[in-house]
DNA sequence: GGACAATGCTTGACATCTCAAGTATCTCGC
DNA sequence: GCGAGATACTTGAGATGTCAAGCATTGTCC
């Protein structure tokens, strides 16, 4: 029944309806809810889109979405990568998509433990027309923005993403 | 290895280089991609901040919350709507909760098909200590911004999902 | 008061996801 | 060449998530 995924409300107690605290305190928190409860609004959409007029599943488009893109095929751990999802996760889902005939793996002469991945002709065809659906979707999902809002979004989002980004090297430290 | 979840990345082929198409096209698509790579990064280090610090999950900090708020205990469909999950979910979660003894699910001797959940002694304070910490991660990871642009963020998100939700009233045709 | 729909929750089947452990294969140094 | 370590993928256990089907209880209408 539900149409959006969790929403994460951990306003922390204590502060229900006279806030004593700063209220910058309350503003990250806020944001960062508002933030998840928009991404999961459209991840929802999108995916009730492609379960409903494709029978398939958002995961498989993604996996579909890369492959399309790489006419010489990927390798597991390429996929891996550019998913953003572990190892393990790809194999499962390049099966089911192998299954259903949309996708090969070919192994690679050069290196035996690689395999290639590649869309099959069906799979590309019916790629490309989920293609154009879920852009037109997603066009429509943020009709709410003027040109001018998507970019001042777009800047802010980016500033933050690379922030992001940063504090990864920092924190964890990648060794060589 | 990968740090954060699903990129999907649909940008839709056939654009490699050089896009003939209006750019404006592309620009709801890449914002899309931003927004969810931002909330996937965030979410993760959330995540693994409560595995790591309190070897708890997202799912059950957040059923926490919704209870630290509701003195009164809530429904299973109650807690099923806040946490925007199907109410198969929330029965699993719960289960998990009430086997460490963080949670108890007590008849409603009005209705005998309800049932009222709430926090116990050592969940609340178990739920005090992850929120306080919590809240400090998010702060932490909103720090790229300034306040002045925090409240431009909200203020954009304020009007994509104040828009997305008019879009359910609309093709859902929710019935009386 | 008795059928019958609606409500609240649980269950089971299935798809993602993570992590850690296992199996092949490759590469490098000797 | 041969063995140690790195790399590529698969597997299995466990947590989340959806959906549809099932059971118990409630409420309503005649």
């Amino acid at each position: 029944m539900p149409r959006e995924k969790s929403a994460l409300l951990a306003v922390p107690a204590a502060l229900d309806a006279e806030t004593r605290v700063h209220d910058d305190h309350h503003v990250s928190l806020r944001l960062w809810l508002r933030l998840l409860s928009c991404t999961n609004q459209i991840e929802c959409r999108v995916r009730q889109g492609l379960q409903s007029s494709f029978d398939t599943t958002l995961p498989r488009f993604d996996l579909m979405a890369q492959l399309e893109r790489a006419p010489r095929g990927l390798k597991m751990s390429e996929l891996s990568q550019r998913m953003m999802v572990t190892g393990g996760n790809v194999t499962g889902i390049t099966d089911g998509l192998e299954k259903e005939g949309l996708v090969v793996r070919e192994v690679d002469s050069a290196d035996r433990r690689v395999y290639r991945v590649k869309l099959t002709a069906e799979g590309e065809r019916q790629f490309r027309r989920m293609a154009a659906e879920h852009e037109s979707w997603v066009i429509d999902l943020f009709g709410a923005l003027s040109p001018k809002q998507k970019k001042q979004l777009m800047d802010l989002l980016g500033e933050l993403k690379e922030y992001l980004a940063g504090l990864n090297g920092v924190s964890a430290g990648e060794k060589p």
